[in-house]
RNA sequence: GGGCCGGUGGUCUAGCGGUUAGGACAUCGCGCUUACAACGCGGAGAUCGACGGUUCGAAUCCGUCCCGGCCCA
């Protein structure tokens, strides 16, 4: 330990630079290469190039980074892989902002430049990344550092899809996807936002093709779609519509006619019940278009791929307007034209594009799709057999619910940026292979010049291997071997669907292993005007800054304590001040610690022998100690961050520094002899030295700098090992004497603030206990509360000694207690106060145990509890009537008077 | 429309069948007592969203409803 005093005050800053650069030239957190039979490994979920870390990201950075380092200082091997993910379309669209600041049109670029610009774009904002995680302290394994889109993740990727391609799990078709106009790219179901928007609802006349007057009225949200219809359908039970169908009405401002068709997929509450039939623009409405694919004729797109009106079959007047205008001008047509019947407001739910906000159009396109169904039953029974646990658990629900309910997932993106689409046209005989390696010429006919496909996949195509494509697979890696599965997997729970049920797929499917064994869900953090912190809205401040400001200790302990890591919480900048206060109050207990320890002092191995049978005050705090050892390692082990940070935390303020500092101050200053002292420093040693272990996962930096300024053996705490508690330290009968010393302290302070004796003044106080069991308690330890409440003595009375003159008093179960206060002391309704909600609780009590059913149905032992209560409450109203006196309120001013 | 989560002092929350309903922040009173005012000591403040039900006993279990949030269609 080095003697130089500590700081009054520390400086994050400086001690998180220096403990960093120390673990870093000690690897500390480089994970050896055989790790032996226990290990512990997690892969960081990769964050997008495109942006910058958030707050919620240093939320599970910190959840994982606790058990990380628990694991390893408990000697397992352990594996924290860091990554960051290429983020395809949203890197692309970050870089096609920032283009366009300067000017330039990213799609006027030739793709090669592109694909510079955003190669240049990602080095500096993974730089940055790598900055916000290395200040943040955490143990990542950057040997082992990965990036999405490097030669083994590329290789992982295209052998993904060349097998599945090849089972017939992946394959190319015409559907209706999402399509981003503004992106010009496909996109799968989970990029889609939905929102409520206001809408006009049309309800347009169709009049019927062969002649007489009158004819079917349908009701649409996109008049403009007018000219793709190929039908109007009505559901086959509408009596309303029944005589319609089979017959042929003429399309409004076309001169085409179309059938009135029957298909139960019409819902009959919509508008008139009757809908124009557009396949290539709406899911449904191509639905009814593949029941009735015999009858109906399908016709060509009439939005172009930004989203303008483009076709032979759009009136020339509209070509190129954009969906939005050209459904104003086309209504406005409709109406001259004496089509429309009625206008009106409607509200509904509509998809937008999670990258561009653009609304999204769905499109009948040919893209790629991988069929999920079949991958599902393995990711199901993995959680449901609990071989994967999620934590919180309801998290099943959410996860079965989704299973039961899976759509292809559409994987082809028409961006530039991202993994190609591993597969091979030829012109020359037709044939579509999927390759791992680019192939030359055609396998089937040995052509040359094959036509690659222009399409990349989908970033989560490459994200749902990671578990194991970060270790090298498909090559048999001795990663792989040594530390895959992965044990932990730590996400916010926006992306369970994205990304984490995708993984339990593709670990099942490919590596026959869950890719994890359990995984923690976290809240979402709220900003002050209670909304999510995101990238998105731009609402968190950057963890550098926060870091620069208040120290990365303050701020990972401020995001697991109080508030639960799993439930959405608030973080505001006053959330830092509870960390802050946290690590002041550890520097300062240290410091205090530190303070009295000689030079050379050493580190005792275990509890000082003395303590199993020495004084209550030491007994006490290896109890307390040995407890909270016991709940930190249990919550740990249930992945319960906040509930161990939480013993900890009133560990160390309320036990050791509250009560046992206070307690023993005495005696390190020599008031009971110097191996009193000494052996008072021993503990204090031993339980210090322990705590900085425990919270060390939480807080490594500040635990690192002060576990150095203690006795310790070791060359860094980060790699020393875990505390393990002893049974021998359980002590009930230490708690119970420091509880009753505690709430004679207690009383007689109350007393104290309650009639206002001022510190200058130091009074006498007495006691009467309430049998020989406190009596032997309070006289054992008299001086103690003599010195803790401040008092010049502390004097236990006999059962029937009078009340001393010129005292107030307070009833507690261990006994009556006295204080001496000045003549001027103010009258206080204190007793009062407290007979009044003894007496209703005392009642409740009695009401209770009058009950027949109650004693009857209880269970003994809790009518025997409620008898003894009754018995308490009412020795002790009677007693406080006795200090009240035959007058009540009047005699407590008197008894002090 | 379906699913999930939450509604506990002013605020954020713990507790999830028998508790004198716990904590943190804010608030009030007294204190700069050499580890700590980023602190100490003490106090005040809650009919546990509403209504029914189960039970000897409900903040806690069940049902209905209301409010807020999220997810999926």
């Amino acid at each position: 330990m080095s003697h130089d005093p500590l700081p009054t005050r520390f400086d994050p800053a400086a001690i998180e630079a220096k403990w960093q650069s120390e673990w870093r030239r000690h690897e500390a957190f480089r994970a050896p290469a055989s790790p032996g039979p226990h290990r512990f490994s997690m892969i960081l979920p990769p964050p997008n190039v495109t942006g910058v870390l958030t707050i919620g990201h240093m939320l599970g950075n910190t959840v994982m980074d606790v058990q990380a380092r628990w694991h390893r200082m408990r000697g397992d091997a352990t594996l924290w892989v860091p990554a960051v993910d290429h983020a395809g379309v949203s890197t692309q669209m970050a870089v096609r902002k920032a283009l366009s600041k300067e000017g330039v049109r990213l799609e006027t670029l030739p793709t090669e430049e592109i694909r510079g610009r955003i190669e240049a774009w990602k080095s500096e904002r993974e730089a940055h990344i790598r900055r916000q995680l290395e200040a943040g302290g955490f143990s990542l394994d950057w040997t082992r550092y990965r990036y999405t889109m490097d030669p083994a993740a590329v290789r992982a990727t295209r052998e993904v899809f060349v097998r599945l391609f090849r089972e017939g799990l992946v394959y190319r078709g015409e559907r209706i996807v999402n399509w981003d106009p503004k992106l010009r790219t496909a996109l799968s179901d989970l990029e889609v936002v939905h929102r409520e928007v206001s809408d006009e609802m049309v309800t347009i006349r169709y009049q019927w093709a062969d002649g007489p007057p009158g004819g079917i009225s349908v009701a649409t949200v996109r008049p403009e779609t007018i000219f793709g219809d190929v039908a109007v359908a009505v559901h086959p039970d509408d009596e309303r519509h029944a005589a319609s169908v089979g017959r042929s009405v003429r399309v409004p401002l076309t001169d085409r006619t179309v059938p009135v068709i029957a298909d139960p997929r019409v819902e009959t509450g919509f508008g008139t019940g009757a809908v124009k039939v557009t396949p290539r623009h709406d899911p449904l409405d191509f639905q009814i278009f593949r029941a009735h694919e015999g009858e109906l004729q399908l016709l060509p797109s009439i939005l172009d791929l930004d989203g303008r009106l483009a076709s032979d079959l759009v009136l020339p007047a509209y070509r190129g307007l954009d969906r939005e205008k050209a459904r104003t001008a086309v209504t406005t047509a409709l109406a001259e034209a004496g089509c429309v019947e009625k206008r009106e407001p409607y509200r509904h739910s509509v998809g937008f594009s999670e990258r561009s906000d653009a609304r999204i159009e769905p499109l009948l396109s040919m893209q790629w799709f991988v069929r999920m169904a079949e991958l599902a039953p393995w990711a199901v029974r993995a959680v449901e057999d609990g071989t994967i646990g999620l934590h919180p658990e309801r998290w099943k629900r959410t996860y079965f619910h989704w299973m039961e309910s899976l759509e292809d997932w559409c994987i082809s993106r028409q961006v530039v940026w991202g993994h190609p689409i591993p597969v091979y046209y030829c012109d020359a005989c037709g044939s579509v292979t999927a390759e791992i390696d680019v192939p030359e010429k055609c396998a089937k006919c040995g052509a040359t010049g094959l036509r690659p496909d222009p399409d990349v996949l989908d970033t989560w195509f490459t994200s749902w291997l990671w578990p194991f494509a970060s270790l090298g697979w498909p090559e048999a890696t001795s990663d792989l071997a040594q530390y895959y599965p992965t044990n932990l997997l730590v996400t916010g729970r926006d992306i369970v669907f994205f990304w984490v049920a995708r993984m339990i797929m593709s670990g099942g499917r490919f590596t026959e292993k869950p890719p994890f064994s359990d995984v923690v869900f976290t809240g979402l953090l709220r900003d002050e005007l209670g909304r999510k912190i995101s990238k998105h809205l731009g609402n968190s401040p950057d963890p550098i800054e926060v870091i620069r400001e208040r120290g990365a200790d303050a701020l990972r302990f401020a995001l697991v304590h109080p508030n639960p890591v799993d439930q959405d919480g608030p973080f505001t900048p006053s959330t830092l001040d509870g960390g802050r206060n946290f690590l002041t109050k550890l520097w300062n207990v240290v410091r205090f610690v530190h303070g009295h320890l000689a030079e050379g002092a050493e580190l005792p191995a275990k509890a000082p022998e003395s303590a199993a049978n020495g004084p209550v005050e030491h007994r006490w705090i290896l109890t307390r100690w040995r407890r909270m050892q016991t709940d930190v390692d249990r919550a740990l082990a249930a992945f319960e961050t906040t509930e161990a940070a939480s013993a900890l935390y009133q560990f160390l303020w309320h036990d050791f520094a509250d009560v046992y500092l206070e307690w023993v101050r005495g005696t390190l200053a020599g008031d009971r002899g110097e191996a009193a002292a000494s052996e008072a420093r021993r503990v204090l040693t031993f339980v210090t030295e322990r705590s900085l272990r425990a919270l060390h996962p939480f807080v490594p930096h500040v635990t690192e700098e002060l576990w150095h300024a203690i006795p310790h053996s070791g060359e860094l705490l980060a790699l020393a090992p875990w505390p393990s508690p002893e049974e021998a330290h359980t002590d009930p009968e230490a708690e119970l004497v420091v509880e009753t010393v505690m709430e004679a302290v207690r009383t007689l302070r109350h007393l104290r603030s309650e009639h206002q004796v001022p510190l200058t003044h130091v009074p006498m106080a007495f006691a009467r206990p309430t049998g020989p069991e406190a009596a032997r308690l309070l006289t054992e330890n008299a001086e103690v509360v003599r010195r803790l409440a401040k008092l010049a003595g502390f004097t236990l009375l006999g059962a029937d000694s009078p009340v001393p003159p010129g005292t107030r008093a307070m009833v507690r179960p261990s006994g009556e207690y006295y204080l001496e206060v000045p003549e001027s002391a103010p009258a206080s309704d204190t007793l009062l106060r407290e007979q009044a909600r003894l007496e209703a609780l005392l009642r409740k009590t009695r009401e209770r145990l009058a009950d027949s059913g109650f004693r009857s149905h209880a269970p003994p032992a809790v009518v025997a509890e409620t008898e003894e209560k009754a018995r308490e409450l009412t020795e002790r109203l009677s007693k406080i009537a006795g200090q009240l006196g035959p007058a009540g309120a009047a005699a407590t001013t008197e008894t002090g008077g």
